[in-house]
DNA sequence: ACCCTATACGGAGGCGGCATCCGTTTTTGA
DNA sequence: TCAAAAACGGATGCCGCCTCCGTATAGGGT
């Protein structure tokens, strides 16, 4: 008899080999070519078949998300160089900066990334990254407030949003001038106006 | 002798036919299905082969463009009623609210459009129009920073982006709630401060 | 060491959209 | 009425998506 109740058999080592080049080869194409890339050319640049793709990552939106798991790590880590300031202010700038390079590593990232913020689909792979970015954003928000740097009004919400929309006009290569202006002018939106002591 | 140095030929009725009927159907698809509807089903649907479809509007963006030329004569309109307040700041804002509405009529239009602005290529035929919408925002801030409304720092191209973000954001699917708290935070952020008489 | 079976693989193929070529039809103007 | 210019549109090649199913292979019991 084999061990009854747990899972008949180990996992085949295949499986995991073809799952990390195939991300390997994903993120490749992603920075090269946007998310738009053809999966075909993924899957055949990696060695495997189409379908061993499909297997392992049944849509397009599941392997984007597979491959910013791996990215956010890295991510996360930059939140200690961010928060070792003791301004709450400049940390909460310096986020949503980082946040923006991040959305735009890809180009057409912010697309499939909203519409995952928007539905709440549990189905959608990318609803658990933008979730955490947004839950991120607000605790940001929230210490800069508490400081009286942020207006009240302000959500963590709107914020990632604007970030979005930052990254995706970058996508669409405007100039990095235009990109500051637009930059500063979110900021005084969101800053607390001096309360002229 | 044929009328020498002229056009030899009176141009077949059936073009202006075919050209308009297209026109109908793709503005008809745009707004259903957005800017990345097929192109081989309008042709279909207005009854002519993809050849013809091709011949009159070479790419994509060549009939987008020329939808959106039709769309924009019903849009200039709206000027009138905008500018009839004396109220500079509130012209600028309705201004952007009703570019912001132009712009997400199709859903997914807002991409094109600003990789047109960026180009600055002639052969892109959304150049015009978006050339357009541009300086005409350039024209109602100006105005508006004349009446000390608006930041002197602020630009028309500043505020067609945002508009454009705006725009891009409903596209995706954002609640109302969401889009009035940025609509807020980049009003406040382009809005010239009260000099506290 | 061997074989059995669950498990995963991958090529082939159907589908739909893009864009073009070329033989055919329609329109114009004489 | 007819010839030539002009436009039409079906056929076609290409590419990417996604799935089915026959085949290969790893795991583990004997």
């Amino acid at each position: 008899m084999i061990a009854s109740g747990q899972q008949g058999r180990r996992p085949r080592a295949d499986v995991q080999r073809n799952r990390a080049a195939l991300l390997e080869t994903a993120q490749r194409h992603f920075l090269q070519y946007g998310v738009g890339t053809s999966l075909e050319a993924v899957a055949k640049e990696t060695g495997v078949g189409p379908a061993t793709l499909y297997r392992h990552f049944p849509t397009r939106e599941a392997l984007l998300a597979a491959v910013l798991q791996t990215r956010s790590e890295e991510f996360v880590a930059r939140r200690a160089d961010i928060e070792q300031l003791g301004d709450s202010a400049e940390a909460l700038e310096r986020w949503l900066r980082a946040m923006e390079e991040y959305l735009s590593a890809f180009s057409g990232l912010p697309d499939p990334l909203m519409t995952a913020a928007r539905a709440q689909d549990p189905d959608n792979p990318l609803t658990i990254p933008c979730d955490i970015l947004i839950t991120a954003t607000d605790e940001y928000v929230r210490a800069a407030q508490r400081a009286g740097h942020v207006r009240a009004s302000v959500r963590g919400h709107d914020l990632f949003l604007a970030a979005c929309s930052i990254a995706w006009i970058k996508g669409t290569g405007t100039d990095e001038a235009s990109l500051d202006r637009l930059r500063a002018l979110i900021a005084s939106g969101y800053r607390e106006v001096d309360p002229q002591a």
